[in-house]
DNA sequence: TGTCATGTGTAGTATATAGAACACGTTTAC
DNA sequence: GTAAACGTGTTCTATATACTACACATGACA
């Protein structure tokens, strides 16, 4: 699923409930024109940038790193860290592609409870 | 140090030994021209490309993932690793940021040799 | 049945990115 | 002592990024 379609697919499962998530109306809220978000969600043109992702995540409460992902995207928060030691966490993120999600998920935990 | 600044310096300590390493052989070698390799050192422009600085890292025997992070970049196979996967490692990431150098060394390791 | 909101088509813009091309004065090497 | 190599100043360019502005047809709904 691309960009666009997810972010149209849930912007109109939130409107079946609530009038306010008309395409206009987010576009207002996150302060872009209605023509932009339109080609956006129809993929007519390119994810908008980081700033505006978050401010559309944050309205349509979704995950920004998902949907930053979604866009081709890492969040630049992120690529700090990276950019803070690029070598320990080059070598680590090289190590970690390969592994399944549920090891990946106890590598996190571990990390998060463990005392390193 | 700048990223500039850092490439000269590398390149005119191999050139004390090498003078293949003049900065128009090396602009040769990497494919772009003498004066915009002249530029890059003394911080006139923008560090370049990625595509660009693994070939200068490359010839001047550097770790492309530290002149990458110098220019402000992180390793594009890096983020696709990320985004393919972007909740788990994003919450990992920011468990690791704070984490001290020594600590780090010990969960990459910990990740290389343990069976996760 | 008029009006108000909705989604979309077309055109245009400002800034950033990533360089090339050429000319020039200065060293260096033979 | 001159030809080749050197580093650099200036100008220009092509493409990508990230949108705005305006107009228009359609639909809801009171």
């Amino acid at each position: 699923m691309t960009f666009g379609s997810y972010v149209r697919t849930t912007r109109e499962d939130l409107r079946a409930r609530d009038k306010r998530f008309s395409l206009r109306q987010v576009a207002e809220r996150i302060g872009v024109e209605p023509a932009y978000l339109s080609k956006i969600e129809r993929g007519d043109v390119a994810p908008p940038s980081e700033a505006t992702i978050r401010r559309l995540a944050a309205d349509l409460g979704q995950d920004s790193d998902i949907l930053l992902a979604m866009a081709g995207k890492v969040s630049s928060d992120l690529q700090t860290i990276i950019r803070a030691r690029p070598q320990l966490f080059a070598e680590l993120l090289r190590q970690l592609r390969e592994m399944p999600d549920d090891a990946l998920l106890r590598v996190v935990r571990e990390v998060r409870d463990g005392d390193w």
